[in-house]
DNA sequence: ACCTGAACACCGTTCAAGT
DNA sequence: ACCTGAACACCGTTCAAGT
């Protein structure tokens, strides 16, 4: 009797602070990051909201743990991808790891907006700046040149780059419409035609945010390794 | 009687959609995103909560027309200082232009976040973008590298990018923490350090946001001149 | 046509009470 | 030490009623 006590118990699994972040990043994923109330966690875990507060300060502590799980997730995918020591090859490696990050945040869509409200730094998000800014200086970066680049990359360090030009190709419009916006808006409305109608590329409505998101990793990865070559050909 | 009646109907000035919006700015600038709810702004108005409904659909209207109202004192700012006719010179052109609209921004330091959460383009941010691309079209861009532009510069081209890398400089850390931190994150605790003993430029903290933004926008914008020319060479 | 008062559903969070 | 139930303050929003 006071064994099968204690089966019950180990089969109710004790809650903690991990369950109860990886039951909101559950929660996240799958209903949008609005549906994250502390009610709706705790009746995921069988619970009622206010034990929750046993494992995380408040809402906002629980925010941040949801950010610590992700750039955990983060740090283990780069830990098994990372290319070995090419130091030399560091617009690669840097390459490589921020678009692994990116896989991360498009398998966790809510994050990014997350992380864009987080005013402190998590000791995970440290850690994965330091790895990143550790391979700019193994290719030759100089502190100075480092901290620009990070301030530089910004979001895209971690994969993301919040889009505010989307023009909404979902309502196409109409023929009066066209003309009217073509009149008001005449950059725009020529590009739109002028895209629209290069169907040689991969495109996610009429533009593709994957290319859009190299394009402008690769712009700003160029431009920082033609600073870093000038600025030791100044030293040689 | 009549006449006093009629008085006193214009000095309380009735209440439309543009006081609604402006009311709410000054909140948010006054005391933050956070102070602007629906009976605060009503409060500030001298009307219940309920009277703004008849001016605004609900609450995310009511951040449209923030944002509306915001993006429409960039366009009166970038009217007045747009440099005259020099399409050859389209980066100091597109340079004055998004760092006007970063000073409205710096105004209303709320903005950029409402900006992001925001997921329909408004006509004014429409027309902004139109004569974003207009400047680099001029400059000699085809539609194809104008639309990479524009995706590349992302929020900087409304004059902000979030910035994750917010190492806090507030506490200081003491001899043993350093140490240790040192030994946990080696490239940041190097970089910190050469970087705070750097006393040459004027910085913030340890770090001068408008300096690391002028370095991104000018990273972005020199990659960009150089594949205009480039594509430029290979159409001649 | 515009504004009001009361009410509703839903938050995060507290607190005293249970075990 | 951990969980619960009731309650509080504060949201956005509805609805019927006023003028």
């Amino acid at each position: 009797m006071t064994a099968i006590e204690n089966d019950t118990d180990t089969v109710r699994i004790p809650l903690n602070r991990d369950r109860v972040l990886r039951a909101a990043v559950s929660i996240a994923d799958s209903d949008g990051i609005g549906a994250v109330t502390m009610r709706r966690v705790g009746q995921e875990l069988g619970v009622e909201a206010m034990s929750l507060y046993n494992h995380v300060a408040n809402k906002d502590d629980l925010l941040d743990g949801m950010v610590e799980a992700i750039v955990d997730e983060v740090l283990r995918d780069v830990a098994t991808r990372e290319p070995p020591g090419t130091p030399d090859d560091w617009k690669r490696v840097a390459r490589v790891r921020i678009l692994t990050a990116r896989e991360v945040m498009l398998a966790h869509p809510w994050a990014p907006a997350v992380i864009e409200t987080r005013t402190e730094m998590t000791p995970e998000l440290v850690a994965y700046f330091d790895g990143l800014l550790g391979i700019l200086l193994a290719g030759g970066m100089s502190f100075d040149l480092g901290h620009h680049a990070m301030h530089a990359l910004g979001s895209r360090a971690l994969g993301f780059s919040q889009e505010l030009f989307v023009p909404d190709d979902t309502q196409e419009p109409s023929g009066p419409e066209l003309r009217e916006m073509a009149a008001a808006f005449p950059n725009l409305a020529g590009m739109l035609q002028a895209v629209s109608h290069d169907g040689d590329e991969p495109v996610l409505g009429w533009c593709d945010d994957q290319t859009e998101f190299t394009f402008g990793l690769d712009l700003i990865l160029d431009g920082l390794d033609r600073l870093r070559r000038s600025s030791e050909d100044r030293q040689a």
